[in-house]
DNA sequence: TTTTTTTCCTGACAGC
DNA sequence: TGCTGTCAGGAAAAAA
């Protein structure tokens, strides 16, 4: 499951094998996959074009054209890349483009959840509906107290809940934020209003730290299918909370429930409801 | 307006 | 063995 260090990861791995490649055929098995632009115009699209720059906003990957037109593809929960200099289908396989160098990259989505949309440019693609709301990156600069806290502050959502809102800051998802409220001590049902500039800027600082970590590490693999050629991420290995049963710092059992759909962890002891 | 619930989808797994 | 039910979760859409 994706979140924005996994996506990084992905990006610095497509920056290595597909920039610069006249692409020489396009498949779409899975048409639904394609949101706002036909199989056909899709083909047209990218046939005889090359991928110039790759980069990533929040978790949507923009893959831009040498002609300025930019495809934007977001993983969602299961989706992956995969390039081969040699081509092999595998189940679940729904698009994959052919390069003038016989390489192959695969798109690869189990559960069909990924979505690809198709803009002019990047302008385009930035005022889109789905990239226009997204909030700042955690890396920058605007990711500060003096951003955040008025936006916590005024949120009666629990604070787990609010960090996953992508709309204020991008990138977090289900597990970093399970870890962000660990590492701060922080209960997760807390709403975001109770907790003050302090801890406020403990998330950022723990935001900042747990995403940074885990690219160090090659992001977090929870689910790994046989099929998938992807080699994983070893971040798991580091969290600290996430689908563990006993608290690393006080040995207590962890709590296990629900919040807003979301499985959620908690250690009674080492984390304060305010 | 803000927050919660449902929906999309398939594979893994538990229980019978 | 094989069926049924439940769960996982990002984000849009619908409902509250």
């Amino acid at each position: 499951m994706p979140e924005l260090p996994e996506v990084q990861v992905v990006i610095n791995y497509l920056n290595t094998c597909v920039l610069n490649q006249e692409i020489v055929a396009v498949h779409v098995p899975l048409p639904k996959l394609l949101k706002n632009i036909s199989v056909v115009q899709f083909k047209k699209a990218l046939l005889h074009r090359h991928f110039k720059k790759i980069y990533r906003r929040g978790k949507f990957l923009l893959f831009v054209l040498d002609n300025d037109k930019v495809m934007v593809s977001h993983l969602r929960m299961e989706g992956k890349y995969n390039y081969q200099t040699e081509f092999s289908q595998d189940k679940h396989d729904h698009l994959w483009w052919e390069f003038a160098n016989g390489g192959v990259l695969k798109y690869n989505d189990s559960r069909q959840f990924g979505t690809i949309h198709f803009y002019d440019n990047e302008a385009a693609a930035l005022a889109s509906k789905e990239l226009q709301k997204l909030g700042v990156e955690p890396f920058s600069e605007e990711f500060n107290v003096a951003y955040y806290y008025p936006q916590v502050h005024a949120s009666k959502k629990p604070i787990k809940t609010f960090l996953l809102d992508q709309s204020k800051v991008v990138g977090i998802g289900n597990i970093y934020a399970n870890e962000i409220c660990f590492v701060t001590h922080i209960d997760p049902r807390t709403p975001a209003c109770k907790l003050k500039k302090s801890q406020v800027q403990a998330i950022i600082d723990a935001t900042q730290a747990i995403l940074k970590e885990s690219i160090a590490f090659n992001g977090t693999t929870i689910h790994t299918f046989t099929f998938s050629k992807w080699k994983p991420g070893s971040y798991q290995e580091k969290l600290q909370i996430y689908d563990r049963e006993e608290c690393l710092r006080c040995h207590q059992p962890i709590e296990f429930f629900k919040l807003n759909q979301r499985g959620t962890y908690c250690c009674k002891k080492c984390q304060k409801k305010y």
